[in-house]
DNA sequence: CGGCTACTATGACCGCTGTCATAGCCGAGG
DNA sequence: CCTCGGCTATGACAGCGGTCATAGTAGCCG
């Protein structure tokens, strides 16, 4: 989790969104948060005078942002691009992370839709922001690779679902085994996205009706 | 969401998955479960000694064993089951709920999971719990529907992930349209996997190393 | 009637939260 | 020197959280 470490003030919106991976979003303290990123107390209010809301909300954003970032830089190191070896590498990033650090964070997006969509109407929309942001990054990363683009939102929906789902159940069962499931069970379906050069319908529907 | 409305235990538990439901685990009070139930507030350390986490962690198995009787009944109800249809009606219950009460809630077991994974070891297992119960009546099902049991189990994890996230991106989007490409994008693949009379393949990999 | 058990009913306590208010530092500019 | 603005630093406050303690009720048993 390598940062530019520049100001407080991002130092505070990281730190709370490493929080808000791990104990969701009631449970971070905006005190928490400025211990963890060694930033004085009074500059939460100095900063962040929407209070704990604005804080929460560019946490979500900065997730977004960074989700998509990953998937441009995932698309840059794979020698030869295939959807699933993006989804494959996208899968891969938690898996590591959870072998290595074991299963204390989840995504922070997912734990703000879980605990704001319905009370606090900014960070649910900032969690949509995000999700739009990561998959419209995944989206255009499998146009590049081929697939149709009446195809490309469908299955960077799916991808993204998936990879949601899978890191709940492998947080719940502290095993990684849900995300390499999705990634091989799914891998095929989306390289069958893949427009063949000699024009062949590419498996599935091209935009049922 | 009918109930049988039995004792003011029961119904404590009930209310208390719903409220996680909707705020989380952390933003829901035991007062506030207390109310909706229409139970005496003393009444909760009477039937919880082990105080918050027991509630919680009831109410994270009643709502496993919920979800695996929601998938015996769609069972049941199915005229012809196949895999598509099952993932359809598990999908077509939320987006039914969506419709026709608004976003305010998402899965209590994932809620549990976001909240607790890291801070509530017990709450973590009994979510973990959940998933396995609910994951394998999925298992069962497509067992009964002539998917070889090799591929049960991947299978019902993915189709659990996906909905998941489906829920997730559905809930902080307003908008059921995450659940409906996920259903019509995996119906397909689901339906491959059934084991022809003719004895094919039945597509995709049979249990790779 | 007393005694016992299951359950109900409140009130108080302590800890923690987000937020506000106030005051202090400190370099820039005059 | 003083002033000003960006930032820091604390302290206080009101509210709510879960939990404990205590007392009350209802019903059954003898």
């Amino acid at each position: 989790m390598a940062k530019a470490e520049r100001g407080p003030r991002e130092r505070m919106v990281f730190s709370a969104a490493q929080l808000i991976r791990r104990d969701g979003v009631a449970s971070t303290g905006m005190r928490e948060v400025a211990v963890t990123a060694a930033a004085p107390r009074g500059s939460l209010q100095h900063y962040f005078p929407g209070g704990k809301t604005q804080l929460v909300d560019e946490a979500v954003g900065w997730a977004g942002r960074y989700a998509a970032d990953r998937v441009a830089r995932f698309l840059a190191s794979l020698p030869e691009p295939t959807p699933s070896g993006l989804f494959a590498a996208m899968v891969r990033q938690w898996t590591d992370e959870y072998e290595a650090a074991g299963f204390a964070g989840g995504c922070p997006v997912a734990a703000a839709t879980v605990d704001c969509a319905e009370s606090v109407p900014s960070t649910r929309k900032a969690a949509s922001a995000a999700f739009a942001t990561w998959t419209g990054a995944v989206a255009r990363a499998l146009t590049g690779m081929g697939v149709p683009e009446e195809r490309t939102g469908a299955l960077a929906t799916l991808m993204i679902s998936s990879l949601e789902g899978a890191i709940l159940l492998a947080r719940a069962d502290q095993d990684v085994r849900a995300l390499t499931t999705v990634a091989r069970e799914l891998g095929p379906v989306l390289d069958a996205a893949v427009r063949k050069p000699d024009g062949s319908p590419a498996g599935g529907h091209t935009g049922a009706g």
